[in-house]
DNA sequence: TAGATTGTTAATCGATTAACAATC
DNA sequence: TAGATTGTTAATCGATTAACAATC
């Protein structure tokens, strides 16, 4: 019997969800609505029904959905009912910036060592961290297990720092060079450049 | 006659397309094909030639696309071809981080302003800039004409900072905060939030 | 000319929406 | 009970891919 797998696409909105639910909980509600949800995120309610059903009935009719409850169970769907330990590689203003950021362990990523290859910044304090030397990567990261990976280096240098993060038994990068990065099979990469986003913009305007 | 609009999915991927020529033309490069594109980026050599068609003909048969015409025209597409001043609301890390990032100008967008609440902040240099009282916000933006702002503020004030930056005229918002943004008709939103993408990322492993 | 690659059409594939029985 | 809302099915809509004539 094949199992059909889960659309990526959907996988994808399931963070968003899970950010709006924390929200409301946050606010003191404790229960919602496909609608009151889909109002909130611009999505439409029947939407948010189908891509919950994927994993199960969370809901009840009539009365909605307990957030809490739905809460955890998307934590647990998306393996962020633990911690997983990050590493940052670059430390320039973006990556000091991540590596000062506590937003990141209330949501399930732990930032536990960042990499720079320049002398200079090599064994200076970044929030609660100094700055490792990156030739040490492999032999550092490997034997910790660390599975996830901030890219914040230039662009010149993404993939070849990629190709080491490989090495490491990194297999999950989030890049923040504006650089397609070629990775093997197993590993994923999610993109963050602000430019693209402002270019997709400006195209309405 | 009807004139059928892009789809936005494919307004989305221009931004990449042209990153990516415009990393070849730094690489000495001058013609390309839909099929070394479509290598590069992990995108079928298909899906580009009818992305670009959608917007004209920019190949010839038999030899590609010459990567300098293609930028340009893709520039102008996304409306790249000149420059827009945007203004960066809150001057923490994040904010900071990108008031001083260089790479910006280069892809068609410039700081002109940034602006936070905390009076410990105001009137201090951050990169070329000094931080401006969000309190004058409107009266600032406005007169100006600038249609793009980055919005780096926590969750908990992101909703009401961006009813100041519609009342002010702004059309795009880059939002870095980790929330749903309501905004009326005619003003867009893109999404910068680390943790989705790691939560996306972190099903897979 | 022969080989390569575009632009475009038609077919396929996948995602979204509408509708509603089930039921809290 | 009456009202509300789920989970799910079928229909619709839209996006991707495959294939190929045109042509450089």
């Amino acid at each position: 019997m094949a199992v059909k797998p889960i659309p990526n696409i959907v996988v994808g909105r399931l963070p968003i969800y899970l950010r709006a639910l924390q929200r409301m909980s946050q606010e003191g509600r404790r229960v919602t609505s496909s609608q009151e949800l889909g109002e909130r995120l611009g999505i439409s309610a029947a939407q948010i029904r189908k891509d919950l059903s994927q994993f199960g009935e969370f809901g009840k009719q009539g009365t909605g959905y307990n957030i809490e409850y739905l809460a955890d169970q998307l934590q647990s769907i998306l393996k962020v009912d633990r911690v997983w330990n990050v590493i940052i590689v670059g430390a320039g203003d973006i990556g000091s910036a991540l590596a000062r950021y506590n937003g990141l362990s209330e949501r399930g990523f732990r930032v536990v060592m960042i990499f720079d290859n320049d002398p200079s910044k090599i064994g200076q304090p970044i929030g609660p961290f100094h700055v490792k030397n990156i030739a040490n990567l492999v032999e550092e990261v490997q034997p910790a297990g660390i599975k996830v990976a901030i890219l914040a280096v230039p662009a010149q240098q993404a993939q070849e720092v990629t190709d080491l993060l490989v090495e490491a038994g990194i297999r999950a990068v989030l890049n923040y060079a504006p650089i397609s990065l070629a990775v093997p099979e197993g590993v994923r990469v999610q993109y963050i450049d602000p430019v693209t986003h402002l270019q997709h913009m400006s195209y309405y305007l």
